[in-house]
DNA sequence: AACAGAAATTGTCATTTATCAAGTTATTCC
DNA sequence: GGAATAACTTGATAAATGACAATTTCTGTT
């Protein structure tokens, strides 16, 4: 198919900053100043990460928060028998390492699924005197959290899905939500994972995800082209997730 | 079963403040005070909620962060059309209140599954001016956050599960290790909600969840009497659940 | 202690999903 | 651009799980 061959390099688009989970932070440290001198000093913007490589390694040390620039990422936990367990994917405008705060090193290896690039904000300011700005910045990541707490909770859901159907409609939904959440299109971006990562993020056998894909297709509800994907349905695939038929809707107008 | 009827009253014990999830909070507003006039007024303490009772509505306003102190509780996400998804459970220790944070209604109802206490804290705090104290319970907040994103990132591993076995022993361990951390027993707890409720969380039947339960009984994995259950092979059931074989020992020393 | 209702168990059968194997299509790397 | 590799698709079969119905056990109440 030749459209393919035009199609193949599209990607997600880079996230605004007034889209990205870091905002709040950046723009304390300068990010609205004329000359961005001071908030450079705190930031390390738009480090690349190409297709494949890791751009935090478990049991790393835990030195800065990231927040996805454009591309993405997944975050895999290795046990020592070898066996690997997708545990999450960061989409444009999401932070990486919030889960980990708690302790001093990362439990999750965290791969580029195609290439990316991410800003990285130092957490030493974690560990800065108590001062006016200290207080804000406390405040910031408290929003994040709370952001990334409400991510999580859908996972909730996601959990308790009766069947393959279900649970791969309803995370087809979940990454759209949250493509329109950091103003991207939550009916048509580039999926970037493979069908393996998917399958082991949901604990099912790749061969079903690929079946399942192939039927929603069939039924008009997505439209796939290699990596790309369109939702075509909304309502549709909103029902068959079990989920309220206004769910993307009211994300996008909010 | 004589014994059966010994142990129909055992129920967990009461968390100490010393385990509780507000013990930072309630610290800053004079827990350790000789006289609690203080505290008293920010928290209201040993709120009795009888088993099957409601202690949050779903759309409710969101006023109070609370702790359970005795028994336990479920969340439950109820949908228009009548399906309902439990998405969590409340052990003694832990906090009720944090994932709704973000917004201003609660999302989920939350019920008693059994004859529970807990303690409430006003929100109002958050809103006063920042001062000195502020910045603290702020903080007291941010860790409260990070210990429920890392139990939530559990989940994510619960998620992956290849078969209702391995799904039913990750589960009985997340249990287990949430009962240790707060200081009581790991491997001897009474597991108070229905199958029913524990095959909805999962995403099984409750008769498969009933199954995988007596066959673990039956492998000597697992000991049960009612709700009442204790855990025979702390190794063999971690194999089972995919974990390492550390995993109960590491959280009990720490 | 006895009753009523709820919960749990058990057995059978239907459906879904995993597994394995073979073939096809995409990607990556020279 | 072409070879090598990885990813995806497809089909057949086996295994796991869900659904239903009948029975037993448990729980709470009087």
């Amino acid at each position: 198919m030749q459209a393919t061959n035009n199609m193949r390099w599209v990607t997600n688009r880079e996230v605004g900053c007034n889209f990205c989970g870091l905002y709040g932070i950046c723009k304390l440290s300068g990010l609205e100043e004329p000359d961005h001198s001071r908030l450079d000093t705190f930031v390390q913007r738009r480090k690349k990460v190409a297709n494949g490589e890791n751009l935090i390694q478990a049991g790393e040390q835990l030195q800065y928060l990231y927040a996805v620039k454009a591309g993405m990422f997944k975050s895999t936990r290795y046990f020592d028998d070898g066996r690997e367990q997708v545990v999450d994917f960061h989409l444009p405008g999401e932070m990486i390492g919030l889960e980990s705060l708690g302790g001093i090193a990362h439990l999750n290896t965290v791969t580029a699924l195609e290439n990316s690039s991410v800003c990285a904000y130092s957490l030493h300011m974690l560990e800065k005197p108590k001062d006016e700005q200290q207080f804000e910045y406390q405040r910031c990541l408290l929003v994040s959290m709370t952001e990334k707490m409400q991510q999580m909770q859908e996972q909730s859901l996601l959990m308790g899905a009766q069947n393959a159907e279900q649970r791969i409609s309803l995370f087809i939904m979940n990454i759209a939500r949250r493509f329109g959440q950091h103003g991207m299109p939550s009916d048509f971006f580039r999926l970037s994972m493979l069908r393996r990562d998917i399958a082991n993020y949901l604990g099912l056998a790749f061969e079903t995800v690929g079946r399942v894909f192939k039927k929603l297709e069939q039924q008009g509800f997505i439209e796939t082209r290699g990596r790309l994907t369109q939702i075509r349905n909304i309502p549709e695939l909103a029902l068959l997730a079990g989920l309220e038929p206004v769910y993307l809707q009211s994300s996008r107008t909010a």
